[in-house]
DNA sequence: CGGCATGTTTCGCC
DNA sequence: AGGCGAAACATGCC
């Protein structure tokens, strides 16, 4: 579930918590570094923001000025105030065990607002049962390339360079560029009519040009619908590939850069 | 039981 | 040195 897409619908779900105090954290220590929990409780939530697949809070206090990375994973999920702005898919099956939280985070309503209310549970709960999710403190995040909703061909060109990975590849890597994940890569090679496996050297300039007007107007748009399973390469169509939504020819089920892709050798190129 | 999963990190080989 | 690809990680589901 969680790619760029879903991270942005989880910081838009999560700025509310701007201007709360951090009175209580529990957190698996396995997936955070040491002694995490008494260095951010106290601390007030001063901003709250994406950069690719990543959230990050900005937390302020007397002894500490730091920034949160929330890394979901593969199977990562947030809920801000009890609320999952996202619903399963991977675990469709209602599954939401509390064995699986990995991050609880109790912060205080607004200190002037008279009209809020208390809450009782976490305003903020990290659900991730495989556990590749990570949270860190000041992630470096220096070497992320640029964003893939507002990716321009000529960044996008630059960010290739002259590599010979397989373009699905590198668009996947986050250094190339930031927020694609598995789903939203095939949905834009799709777009663009791009192979998978074509190699980022052999990418001629106007396929760059599609990939990054993909990129540009097809992820805002499944954004809107709801995240990266939204494309036109629907969850079904991936995992029993009919005809292509396009030209009708067979769509083709293989491993490219190690990950299961989903692709029309009709019109992807 | 075997295989597979929306993601990263690490290791070994050029 | 650095790009590249495969393996590893961890757990649940079909």
């Amino acid at each position: 579930m969680p790619e760029g897409l879903e991270a942005e619908i989880w910081r838009a779900a999560a700025t509310p918590l701007v201007g709360r105090t951090i009175t209580d954290v529990w957190v698996d220590e396995r997936i955070a570094p040491v002694g995490l929990a008494d260095t951010i409780t106290g601390a007030e939530i001063t901003s709250v923001d994406r950069v690719a697949k990543v959230l990050l809070l900005g937390l302020e206090s007397a002894s500490v000025d730091t920034m949160l990375g929330l890394h979901f994973g593969m199977t990562g999920r947030l809920e801000v105030d009890g609320d999952a702005p996202i619903d399963h898919l991977e675990y469709a099956s209602g599954a939401d065990r509390p064995a699986w939280d990995r991050l609880r985070i109790w912060a205080g309503i607004d200190r002037d607002d008279p009209r809020a209310e208390p809450r009782h549970g976490p305003a903020l709960r990290l659900n991730d049962p495989r556990r590749l999710g990570r949270v860190s403190l000041d992630a470096d995040l220096l070497h992320i390339g640029p964003d893939a909703m507002t990716l321009t061909a000529r960044a996008l060109k630059r960010q290739i360079g002259g590599r010979r990975a397989t373009i699905k590849t590198l668009l996947l890597d986050q250094e190339v560029v930031g927020g694609l994940g598995n789903l939203c890569v095939d949905e834009v090679l799709w777009a663009a009519g791009v192979a998978p496996h074509r190699p980022g050297d052999q990418v001629d300039s106007d396929s760059i040009v599609a990939i990054a007007r993909a990129c540009r107007q097809r992820l805002p748009a499944m954004l809107e619908r709801g995240g990266s399973t939204m494309g036109t390469l629907s969850p079904e169509l991936r995992s029993a590939p009919g005809m292509c939504p396009r030209d009708g020819s067979p769509l083709v089920r293989s491993k490219v850069g190690g990950r299961t892709s989903v692709w029309c050798p009709q019109h992807q190129k």
